[in-house]
DNA sequence: AGCACGCCGACT
DNA sequence: GTCGGCGTGCTC
């Protein structure tokens, strides 16, 4: 064989950045031609230093004529995992709808690094030894302007070594770079004076396998659960969207199982994506006990090894069934059967990394290559998805009835501006104190959801309305008890809170909103009996933070659960008998386009989840807006005339589903140059958009984020409104290649995504 | 991602 | 002149 006839292979390097966003020819070895295919995972040596790197197979052939350079030899295949083909079309859809490095998309389609949090984290490490030498090294290059960026980074490491107790501090190392404008050649030469050591780490976290303990029978279907499953079943070899549109309680989760029977009938395979794992083992638990071995669980909390299996266990056809959050859409089935995606309007299925992908398009994507039906299950579906229904797009399947019926509920909508007139200034309103305290009394016991935004205690001053922000962020602090600091909730800056007012001199310093934190002292003080459980970040940060707390508050071992909407999902607690949403609107008054489907999605699940044991249930909703239609529908349990409503805002603003939305951030350390960036772009959206061929087209903006700055970086936003998604996905593309082609826009970050889940 | 190259301020 | 920090550009 002559070298002009050399065997070849286009590769896909697997490093996720935009500079390596092409392929790579690579010789085949004689040993390997006849294993290297389109799909293959290969090592090869890469750059300067020959490293080997990771790299996806996605076309082979042979040299036709000399290249200008020496090739490199494909160091060795990796014969144990490779991209189907289905999947790697899938890849290359997934870079041109999310205009994602193709790696990233390619990743998804094997077994690691599916998530972030199982990556390597490059970390910088100083003990107090290191800090104190690393302090002395600061203090000599104080004045020199050559060593400005490393004053700048020890000064900080300094600052949160100092506020924060232990013998060893950790730093990402790309946090601290992108936060201060940098690259590793700066940390690299630290490293190597010693004022820090490297760990990296990969963090690897254990899972407990969920084993049902209750087998799980067939149950007496309803007529509309067999209405439902007959329609599907009429469409198994089409790639019909289906709607199921099921209150709490209608029995959902046994359509899927019976659906999934028939899958299985026809020898294929069925994934089931569901919102959160760490929230809902008890939905797992019905699919092992229906269908034991042959169901797998993909989820982010899976070690790599556990992964791994998962993984080899369904390309292998060893497992029919994945259950799992957002990635286990990638599940390597030859034979796909049903995508199931329940509680379809959750968020968790956009992902917010690159690609921005969302599950839902995605599966709906497989399912055409595979000829086969996704079900889309809600109580509260998307309006965008109910919109669909309407008009035909998908079929919609209703189960309005309860499978399982609980006792009696009431429901009351508070009106917190009366509260106030009658001199009542307290967060819990006179009705739900008096509720809980005969609860209480009872033995019963008491949820308290918050809503998630709004709910920073910040401190200002009562005299003259200053305010303790945070110096790099556009946000007030909050006050930490345990320690008497106010904290940055967004970059972790922190500082001792004095109490005079650094304005006006004056010392009514006070705390205003309600940190969960603050409900939970004041609560003590009105239930001194009462044994108080708060669900937040704090609380629930470690391991099974959120399992071990509501395994507690089942088993009764606390009265009062304090938590947000994660608190709401999928949980019945047989012994509660009060709910109180305590400021209902909050997730109207964000600058959001759907804070009122939020707003009904949180009462509704709220109301759909009292009553279900044997005691009566109150449900107490806390608003200002008690007349607002989202608040009035949900108390009704009315999904239909919510959406009758919503549907007319959204056609009246022009707002999906009647438009799509590309949101545009710039970040940038300079106050200027992200507005200016997006003035230029303006210029160039406007030249591509014909308003007679697209009469939705606008552009909204450019102005500041809602939070104007973060970790010292300025943040503005632009959105474009227009008809046609893939004109859209060209618009992104050709703003993504000027600003690259543009150097007076180096510092200023560019991150654009189309149908985002929040504006933030 | 990770390496080398080259610009430019600081020091001998 | 030389050293070295730090930004930049390229990798089959």
């Amino acid at each position: 064989m002559n070298e002009h006839n050399e065997a070849v292979a286009k590769i896909i390097i697997g490093i996720s950045t935009n500079a390596l966003n092409r392929t790579f020819t690579y010789m085949i070895p004689a040993d390997l031609i006849s294993s290297v295919d389109i799909g293959s995972v290969v090592l090869v040596p890469f750059g300067k230093g020959n490293h080997l790197k990771e790299g996806y197979v996605i076309e082979t052939g042979h040299l036709k004529e000399k290249p200008e350079f020496q090739l490199k030899y494909i160091h060795s295949l990796k014969d144990n995992v490779s991209v189907m083909g289905e999947l790697l079309r899938l890849g290359f859809w997934m870079h041109s709808r999310y205009q994602c490095p193709l790696t990233s998309a390619l990743k998804l389609m094997l077994p690691r690094d599916i998530d972030v949090k199982m990556k390597t984290f490059k970390t910088l490490v100083l003990d107090d030894l290191q800090l104190k030498n690393l302090q002395d090294y600061k203090g000599s290059i104080k004045d020199n302007k050559k060593l400005s960026k490393r004053y700048e980074i020890l000064d900080f490491i300094e600052n949160v070594c100092v506020n924060t107790k232990g013998n060893h501090y950790y730093f990402l190392e790309k946090e601290l770079l992108t936060r201060f404008n940098t690259s590793s050649s700066v940390t690299k030469s630290m490293e190597e004076l010693g004022l820090f050591r490297r760990l990296d780490e990969t963090y690897e976290r254990k899972i407990d396998i969920l084993h049902a303990e209750i087998p799980d029978k067939k149950v007496v279907l309803s007529p509309e659960q067999d209405q439902a499953i007959e329609k599907v079943s009429q469409g198994m070899d089409q790639s019909d969207i289906y709607l199921l549109h099921g209150v709490t309680g209608s029995g959902k989760t046994e359509v899927y199982l019976q659906l999934i029977e028939k899958v299985l009938a026809k020898g294929q395979s069925a994934i089931v994506l569901i919102p959160e794992i760490g929230l809902t083992p008890q939905t797992i638990m019905r699919f092992t006990s229906r269908f034991g071995s042959v169901v797998g669980v993909m989820h982010s909390r899976l070690n790599l090894g556990e992964r791994y299996e998962q993984w080899q266990k369904a390309k292998n056809g060893d497992i029919s069934i994945m259950i799992g959050a957002r990635s286990a859409v990638f599940a390597p089935f030859e034979k796909l059967g049903m995508i199931i995606i329940d509680e379809e309007h959750e968020h968790t299925y956009k992902s917010e990394r690159d690609p921005k992908y969302h599950a839902r398009e995605v599966a709906i994507k497989r399912a055409l290559s595979h000829k086969c039906p996704v079900v889309l299950g809600s109580a509260t579906p998307l309006v965008d998805s109910y919109q669909k229904a309407q008009l035909g797009q998908y079929q919609l399947l209703e189960m309005s009835g309860r499978a399982v019926t609980g006792a009696e509920k009431a429901i009351e909508v508070v009106d917190m501006r009366h509260e106030l007139e009658s001199g009542n200034t307290d967060f819990l309103s006179r009705s739900l104190y008096q509720k809980m305290e005969e609860a209480l009394s009872r033995k019963e016991q008491v949820i308290l959801f918050l809503n998630r935004r709004g709910y920073a205690g910040s401190v200002s001053c009562r005299s003259c309305g200053f305010v303790h922000t945070c110096e790099h962020c556009d946000v007030s602090m909050t006050y930490h008890r345990h320690n008497g600091r106010l904290i940055c909730h967004l970059c972790g800056a922190s500082k001792p809170l004095i109490k005079t007012c650094p304005s006006c001199g004056s010392k009514y310093v006070k705390g205003f909103g309600a940190g969960t934190q603050k409900i939970e002292s004041h609560l003590k003080e009105l239930f001194p009996q009462a044994r108080i459980l708060r669900m937040d970040q704090d609380t629930t940060s470690n391991k099974h933070g959120h399992e071990k707390l509501l395994g507690m508050f089942r088993d009764r071992q606390a009265d009062i659960l304090i938590g947000t909407q994660m608190v709401a999902k999928g949980h019945d607690f047989h012994h509660v008998s009060v709910v109180g949403v305590l400021a209902a609107d909050m997730s109207l008054n964000v600058q959001d386009f759907r804070g009122a489907e939020r707003t009904f999605q949180l009462i509704t699940q709220v109301v759909g989840r009292t009553g279900r044991g044997s005691i009566k249930g109150h449900a107490i909703i806390q608003t200002y807006q008690p007349d607002h239609y989202s608040i009035v529908h949900a108390i009704h349990e009315d999904y239909k005339g919510f959406f009758e409503e919503e549907i007319l805002f959204r056609r009246a603003m022009v707002y999906p589903p009647f438009c799509h939305l590309l949101n545009i951030v710039t970040t940038s350390e300079n106050e200027y140059q992200g507005r200016e960036l997006l003035d230029q772009c303006v210029r160039v959206i406007e030249g591509a958009y014909d308003q007679e061929e697209d009469r939705l087209f606008a552009v909204l903006g450019p102005g500041k984020t809602n939070i104007g700055k973060i970790k010292g970086k300025y943040r503005n936003r632009l959105i474009v409104k227009g008809s046609s998604y893939k004109k859209l996905t060209l618009v992104m593309k050709e703003l993504y290649n000027r600003k690259d082609r543009n150097d007076n826009y180096k510092h200023v970050q560019l991150s654009m995504e189309i149908n985002p889940m929040g504006f933030n």
